[in-house]
Order: C-alpha cells, then sequence, then structure tokens
RNA sequence: GUCCUGUUAGCUCAGCUGGUAGAGCACGUCACUUUUAAUGAUGUGGCCGAUGGUUCGAAUCCAUCACAGGACACCA
C-alpha cells in the first residue's frame, strides 16, 4: 500500500525522527490560540516601532502548505481550521542542530507542526510568528499535491474529500454553510413551536413519495424492510396522536439515477402543523427564507451561475395557468387529454398515452414551465390524480391545496394541506395501485395502516417538504449536489472484485 | 439507460499524420538569514486506466470493459 518511493522517503523520516528522539505522532499540543485570533489580537504590531513585540508568545499549531528553506532561515506557511501562518524560523533561533539536521531534513509540506514565538512584521508587511521553538506533531507520509493547482480532478476531490479540504479551503466554506442551514432550520421552526421528532429510517412500506426503493433484510424476524424514501406518512400519525407541530431533518433514500441534482441519499426537511392550510405555509416559507438570508448575511438579489434570484420577489401561480402564462401552451389545449397528446408530440415529446388528464398536465409543466422559473414561485392547486396525499380543494374537487416552490428553474418545497379524509385517502391509494399495474412501478404502495390512523381523526393539518440539498447548492452557488454533499455518492472503484466477492458468499 | 469527452510521473498538464515518453510543481543533493507559487545549479522518478486486436513497430489506430465529467432520458 505504501510502495510508492515519496512515501517510503517519508517513512524513513519519520524513522530518523523516532531515533533522535521525537515522536513524530506526538499528542503533547500546547497550542494556546488559532491562526485567526492570533493574525486579529496581533494586528497593531504594524504600528509599532520595530514592528515586533517579543513579549507576547503564543503557541500556534497547523498543517504545513509552504516551505521556502533560505540557508540559515525559512518561512513556513501552516494553516489551521481558521487560517493561514506565516512563520519565521532561523537557525540561531533554535536548540542548536535542530534546524540543520531536524527541521531542514525530516519536516516538510504536509506535516502538522506547532511552533512557539512571538508576532512581527516581515520586510515584505507581513504580519508573522517569530518562532523559537518548533516541533512536529504528526508527520504525513503520503506527500500533498501540487501546491499551486491543488486538485482539481473532481473524482478525485469527491473519493478522498479530506484532501480537497486539506487542498481547497473554499470548499470548507460551503460545507460550514450548510450546515449553518441546517441549524437556523432547526431554530426557525423550534422557535415557531414545532417539536423535532425522529422516525423510523426502515420501513415495512416505503411511502410518503413516489420514488423506487432500497431494500434491506432484518433477520431476527426475517422481513423485508426499505430504506424510507419519505417520513411524511409517520409524521402524519404524530398529528393524529396529538402533536400539533412536528418536524424532522433527516436523510431520505431513492433508488433511481443521479446526476447533478440527485443522490441516493438525500436531506430534508418535512413539517406538519396543525389547524393550518397550504396558504399558511406559503407565509412561514417566505418567513423562512428571509430568516434564512438574515442570518446567513446573503444579498436577496442571489447570483446563481448566470441568474440573478430576486428573493424580494415571490410569485404565486396555480398549475393550469402557468402552462399557458409561462410555458406558453395553448390555453384551449390545457384541459383536454388527447390535445395535450397531440401537442407534446407536436413538440418532439415522448408521450406514454395511458397517462390520465392530470399526468398529462404534469407532463407539460416540467416541458415547458419549470426551467422558466427563476424568482421563488409557488407554483399552486396541482391535479389530484398526481397528489396522491394532499386534500381536495373545496371549490373544485379535480384540484388538490398544493403547492410546490420553484427557485431558479428548479423543484425547491413541495407542501399541501394535508388529506385526512381516511375514505378519499383509501381510494387514492387504490387509484396508485391502478396506475402501478399500468405499469407505473414508482407509483405510490397501498398502506392500510396509514389508513387506520386517518381513521380515527387527523386534526386539519398542512405539511411541506424542503430538500435542504438543492438549497443549499441555491444558497452557496453549486450547481452539483456532490459540491454540497461531504461523501457524495460514487460507483466503487474496483466493480470486478466486488462481484466475485459477493459471488463467494453465496 | 443513451450519446459526447476524458483517463500519461505524487499533483497540474504537453505529447500532431503510429517509430519504446516530456514540462512545471513535488522529491533527492548543493548554494542562499526577509521569502510570498522564493531563487539558482543538478539528479531521481512512468505496465501512458484495463484487456484484446491491427501493425515489423501502438500512449497514439480499432474493439470491449472500468471509472469520471457533461448533455439527454428517467426521477420530486
Amino acid at each position: 500500500m505504501f510502495s510508492n518511493k515519496f512515501i517510503q522517503q517519508r517513512i524513513e523520516k519519520a524513522n530518523v525522527l523516532r531515533e533522535a528522539g521525537i515522536n513524530p505522532y506526538s499528542n503533547q499540543s500546547q497550542r494556546n490560540t488559532t491562526i485567526e485570533k492570533f493574525l486579529n489580537v496581533n494586528a497593531d504590531i504594524e504600528q509599532k516601532e520595530d514592528k515586533r513585540d517579543a513579549t507576547r508568545l503564543y503557541v500556534v499549531s497547523g498543517r504545513i502548505k509552504f516551505l521556502r528553506i533560505m540557508g540559515k532561515a525559512s518561512f513556513v506557511k501552516i494553516e489551521d481550521e481558521s487560517g493561514m501562518l506565516q512563520l519565521y524560523v532561523a537557525r540561531d533561533n533554535l536548540a542548536e542542530g535542530f534546524y540543520n539536521t531536524i527541521f531542514k531534513k525530516n519536516i516538510e509540506v504536509g506535516d502538522i507542526i506547532e511552533v512557539h514565538g512571538y508576532p512581527f512584521v516581515t520586510g515584505q508587511g507581513e504580519l508573522s510568528l517569530h518562532a523559537d521553538d518548533l516541533k512536529i506533531l504528526t508527520k504525513a507520509i503520503s506527500p500533498l499535491p501540487e501546491k499551486f493547482h491543488g486538485i482539481t480532478d473532481k473524482e478525485v476531490r469527491y473519493r478522498k474529500r479530506y484532501l480537497d479540504l486539506i487542498m481547497n479551503t473554499e470548499v470548507r466554506k460551503t460545507f460550514q454553510t450548510r450546515s449553518r442551514v441546517i441549524s437556523l432550520t432547526r431554530r426557525f421552526f423550534e422557535d415557531k413551536g414545532f417539536l423535532e421528532v425522529e422516525t423510523p429510517m426502515m420501513h415495512p412500506i416505503a411511502g410518503g413519495a413516489n420514488a423506487k426503493p432500497f431494500v434491506t433484510h432484518h433477520n431476527a424476524l426475517d422481513v423485508d424492510r426499505y430504506l424510507r424514501i419519505a417520513p411524511e406518512l409517520y409524521l402524519k400519525r404524530l398529528i393524529v396522536g396529538g402533536f400539533e407541530a412536528v418536524f424532522e431533518i433527516n436523510r431520505n433514500f431513492r433508488n433511481e439515477g443521479m446526476d447533478a441534482t440527485h443522490n441516493p441519499e438525500f436531506t430534508s426537511i418535512e413539517f406538519y402543523w396543525a389547524y393550518k392550510t397550504y396558504k399558511d405555509l406559503i407565509e412561514i416559507t417566505k418567513e423562512y427564507f428571509q430568516y434564512l438570508f438574515e442570518h446567513l448575511k446573503l444579498p436577496t438579489l442571489l447570483p446563481y451561475g448566470d441568474l440573478k434570484v430576486n428573493f424580494n420577489n415571490f410569485q404565486e401561480i396555480p398549475l393550469i395557468e402557468s402552462l399557458t402564462l409561462i410555458g406558453g401552451v395553448p390555453s384551449d389545449i390545457v384541459n383536454n387529454k388527447a390535445k395535450i397528446i397531440a401537442y407534446l408530440k407536436e413538440n418532439n415529446l415522448d408521450v406514454n398515452e395511458k397517462m390520465n388528464l392530470g399526468q398529462l398536465q404534469g407532463e407539460l409543466f416540467d416541458e415547458f414551465v419549470e426551467e422558466k422559473l427563476i424568482d421563488p414561485t409557488f407554483i399552486t392547486e396541482y391535479p389530484v390524480e398526481i397528489s396522491p396525499l394532499a386534500r381536495r380543494s373545496d371549490t373544485n374537487p379535480e384540484i388538490t391545496e398544493r403547492f410546490e416552490l420553484f427557485i431558479a428553474g428548479r423543484e425547491i418545497a413541495n407542501a399541501f394541506s394535508e388529506l385526512n379524509d381516511p375514505l378519499d385517502q383509501l381510494e387514492r391509494f387504490e387509484g396508485q395501485m391502478a396506475a402501478k399495474d399500468c405499469g407505473d412501478d414508482e407509483a405510490h404502495e397501498m398502506d392500510s395502516d396509514f389508513v387506520e390512523a386517518l381513521s380515527y381523526g387527523m386534526a386539519p393539518t398542512a405539511g411541506q417538504g424542503i430538500g435542504i440539498d438543492r438549497l443549499v447548492m441555491l444558497l452557496t452557488n453549486e450547481h452539483s449536489i456532490r459540491d454540497v454533499l461531504l461523501f457524495p455518492a460514487m460507483k466503487p472503484l474496483n466493480g470486478d472484485i466486488c462481484e466475485e466477492a459477493s459471488q463467494e458468499e453465496e
């Protein structure tokens, strides 16, 4: 594994250190400041007459990123989580012999070191640390990638995220933002009185969305379990049970294709709010975005790639109207199955003629409208056929009290007034079963336990799901879901070996 | 799933119409006490993603496979 000659060289250096009585993996750290604090606290050194203060003593630690050895003195740049600091390391300031035999020969880029010293400003005007003691904390036996270009190969960046983080420190910012988004989301809903709950990840029936599940097996019970595709049906059981505002932030798993916006496991928040309707959800969603933008200090005219998304311009439009107003679909065809099929064909699109009217309207939306929705837009009043869990409109039973929120041409959230009529729910599931028989293998499963729960009465409730990964993509101006996941799903590097191994087991 | 492109030194990349492989960085050695991708000198480093084929000869042409990126398809 470590046959590479550069690695061998470095292992040898670690051995030399050991022979000199130096532990190359010491944990005796005495660090007393971060680099960021050091630079902030000592910003005044610049003003001092001799540009130094030898009475201020610090111990800093970090990984060596640059090393410039210039005879009897060296400049070293070390980096910790907070930032980068230049060290000035001169032979005559260190213990006798240390500079020539230990420092110059056995300490190198990639190693993690700890340095004692005081602040001063170099001739070139850089606030630095004047080192008078230095020790190695951790020897890196693998060399770092090239110092200027760093590591750009996306495959390596995703497979070895630690290297990506070492070499491309700006990547950390994306993940810090991600963490902030999740933390702020949690706080936002808690402050509104929502209770955070955890529901099962392994489901006997994969429900709450239309998607293919991952299957696993529980040995003790000898039953198959599905990794959840959505927590929806469990959260609604909690509303039946009497909780009035719950949310869950967690992973969902869908056994489908991978691309720039799909990873097999992804994070969402779902929240359910009793005695509210989807109209209330529109309001809380606007408030939520305002809260995020304030705390993340983002401009409300947010750049996203070539786009500028105006977060002061939330729009609201019913789906059918959006087809004509935004999609340019002639108004006389949008409620006619045969005409929609003809129109899709005219536009050289594949059409499944078994689709019902609602599904076809959904097709029209996906093809002609979705990508044009740049500023945040609530598309409302979805056809009942493609909304098996949403409540029907009181004035038009063909549509539901539902919206999806689109931003920058992408779906960010899905919400509706929940269907709480158990008999209607049963019929919808039966309709989904029929769709399944017609070849829609992603149609919703029948969940009679859930219907039974509804039969005890679920207060009128509104619920919403928000895709956290896509939200973070939007807020960090990233265009691949892999860039907002620390460890995105990757194919195994050596597929053959895996296949052989699994065959041997059988 | 389909199509396109890529895969060459630890990293970033050259390598034209086939003639046994090149740069920069890194690494080794030497010089250098204020550098900023330090500099100068010198040296080491490669089963050219894998397997077949065509050819006197393949990093280069062809086929298959693997992985990646992108586009499309599918998909909340």
